[in-house]
DNA sequence: ATTTTATGTAAAGTTTTATTTACACAAATA
DNA sequence: TATTTGTGTAAATAAAACTTTACATAAAAT
């Protein structure tokens, strides 16, 4: 599964370890779902969804 | 999290089984996601949301 | 030129999701 | 009444998500 967390972490100015923070888990997790390592939980994507405010299928791809 | 999984299969006149097979999970599982005992990968979330064509914050909550 | 910042990655370990097998029970049906 | 169907649940195991610690490197800043 893709997603765009990269390019709306660019649009936002922030960094791997900021996001981290936000969503509460570690850098190494949002880069390893940044370079499609593993998908993220459900209740993670929810987060990084209502963070960018935008919904779970425009930030994640399953084909 | 909880979600509206038995209210969508009730709508479709789908068993737990059925559904289990169509996404591709044991029946076990449904029911366990169902029950909320736990929340499905993102993977299965799409799957479900492809299903019953449907957003998937439109049938998992988050709060 | 040196230090700091951001990113990539790896290994070991924990937690969560999912499978398999199996059994119990209620409701519908033969 | 006996059987089938749908659901709930449990234990053991496997697989995937996530953490922690740690190190390497490139780019930016001092």
């Amino acid at each position: 599964m893709k997603n765009k967390i990269k390019v709306l972490r660019a649009e936002h100015n922030m960094t791997q370890a900021e996001l981290a923070i936000k969503v509460q888990v570690s850098r190494q997790t949002i880069n390893a779902i940044e370079k499609g390592k593993f998908d993220p939980s459900l209740p993670l994507a929810f987060k990084i969804s209502r963070l960018f405010k935008l919904p779970i299928e425009s930030i994640f791809f399953d084909r």
